[in-house]
DNA sequence: TATAAGAATAACCAAATAGTTATTTAGTTG
DNA sequence: CAACTAAATAACTATTTGGTTATTCTTATA
């Protein structure tokens, strides 16, 4: 086939890449738990350095997954895209099935033995 | 907080990682496309290398993503986890929400001049 | 206005990785 | 066994990127 949704495949590609860093993905949940923060409040709650959150905050912000309110010194940051959530969950639950089936696995190689 | 979900993360982040590459994408939508293929066949579909297929099918492989099944000379891979459908799925919706939005936004600016 | 604080950016380094070329391994058939 | 084919691997290059340190920019306040 070869038809050309290359295009398409580039952005869903870049879609995945932006939730495929643990630091990220830790920003992402920090900011689920507790609600809008901004960076110093980020930063405690993630243990992350200040210029490198601050990087990934970009990131994700370009990425549309994050708003991005200034609110005097400080910068407000919130989830706006809760389909990650789905995202989440469904990664989460395919990866508890693999860690059941290794179980499984694993008692059916103890029994054989 | 900052619980102990750092493997958690971890896992989630790697997960995604697979899922972050145009050629990786490539290779499942062929094998979505035609059902299970050997090495020759999925690299006519895609176009990609010999060496550098055979690299992204290992790591798709390991994953969990793929199965794989030799055949005489020829090695069959399939997909195996069709969660990766589902996610294909949320993401393309969102990115399709994401392109109305902006195609809004531009009207409205249109409108505003 | 000078100072301080919060956040973004620049410059840099080290690690990871996609792609290529060349080689090796494994299976098939004459 | 020899020749051939398919797939995997090794070695290498170039690019990307996460993390750090130092600096700049912006806003608030004394």
């Amino acid at each position: 086939m070869a038809n050309d949704s290359s295009v398409l495949f580039a952005s869903v590609a870049d879609y995945f890449k932006v939730l495929s860093e643990t630091s990220r993905l830790t920003i992402l949940d920090a900011l689920r738990e507790s609600g809008p923060m901004n960076v110093t409040e980020i930063a405690a709650a993630t243990g992350l350095g200040q210029a490198n959150l601050s990087k990934h905050l970009k990131v994700l912000t370009q990425a549309g997954l994050l708003s991005r309110n200034p609110a005097g010194v400080s910068v407000y940051y919130e989830i706006i895209d809760p389909v990650i959530f789905d995202l989440w969950e469904l990664v989460c639950d395919r990866l508890k099935q693999r860690l059941h089936q290794q179980a499984r696995s694993l008692e059916q190689f103890q029994i054989l033995r």
